[in-house]
DNA sequence: AATTATTTAATTGCACACAATTTAATTGCT
DNA sequence: AGCAATTAAATTGTGTGCAATTAAATAATT
């Protein structure tokens, strides 16, 4: 009979580990995001905030206001103001986008995208044709891996 | 008949990117891990130095020796010095490991597990069920996703 | 109205990631 | 042996992430 050596030698290996695919791949997701991105002067968080930004541009807000939240940017992306902040504060002095106080509540701080960050929106239309290439994968594929990623994120955010 | 919005509404929809669900949901996973691994005193990506010395540990490496290069921790973890060697010099004044140059080539640098690294790998063994349960997924729903992420890592690779 | 509680960003401090460069040691070549 | 090329880590500088705290403004309550 088998006998078996202790347990934690299949548990513990690195490869058997979801968290490390998914921490190894997103990395090199964000490593294959750079050179598309460095010519339109964006880091990969950058670009997910003018994501946001061009889905909202043209839309009035919550609250009536064309801008977008710090914090609506926050929970659409998962990041909180201490990530948030600063970014923007780099991203205006880019050019990209303007940070102003809302008048009605002194507390909110409005992004509006420039007319400079506007424009960059057709340039970034040509970016997620060359990483599904990159990926290798048909746009099902991309489509399937993208649900089960997102089912499994809301799995794990139920806990805290 | 139904016309149709610039097609970038849809490509560039935050909720469409591939790219942007595995960033969240591996940093969704990174903030599982870290309640975890606290009483352990080790942050995430310290578990997984852990888990390859953990791997290493008894066995002879390539060059004979039973330490662990850095350039093999960054091959096996895709992370390059400049990550690894401030990492380790923390895990280091931490007790976990231990640094030294080896004798027949001074340029490598060599990890060797302390008794109090070693002893770690019990309480570690515990961690990958609460995360099967945080995730609510099957062994074979985990060893499935598992796979897919391996397989983009490595196409996403190929490019560079 | 005055005080307390809540909300919203900003700040602080620490730990990654990574590009680019530097330093030191070894190897290869003549 | 002497010297260029290569290799392995470390260093430097920038940009995230995030916990914890702070600051400022608004809302709620007495």
């Amino acid at each position: 009979m088998a006998s078996k050596l202790p347990v934690s030698n299949d548990v513990l290996r690195l490869d058997n580990q979801l968290c490390f695919a998914l921490y190894s791949a997103s990395l090199q997701m964000t490593k294959l995001y750079a050179p598309l991105l460095k010519p339109m002067g964006l880091t990969y968080p950058q670009y997910l905030v003018m994501l946001v930004l061009w889905e909202n541009d043209g839309t009035d807000g919550t609250d009536g206001t064309d801008g977008t939240m710090v914090s609506q940017l926050g929970e659409r992306l998962f990041l909180d103001s201490g990530t948030l902040t600063p970014l923007l504060k780099r991203m205006e002095s880019s050019g990209l986008l303007r940070r102003e106080r809302a008048r009605d509540d002194e507390r909110r701080v409005l992004i509006y995208l420039t007319a400079a960050g506007r424009a960059l929106k057709k340039r970034a239309a040509k970016i997620p044709a060359c990483v599904m290439a990159a990926a290798q994968c048909s746009f099902a594929e991309v489509n399937a891996l993208t649900q089960q990623m997102l089912t499994l994120r809301q799995r794990l955010q139920q806990l805290l």
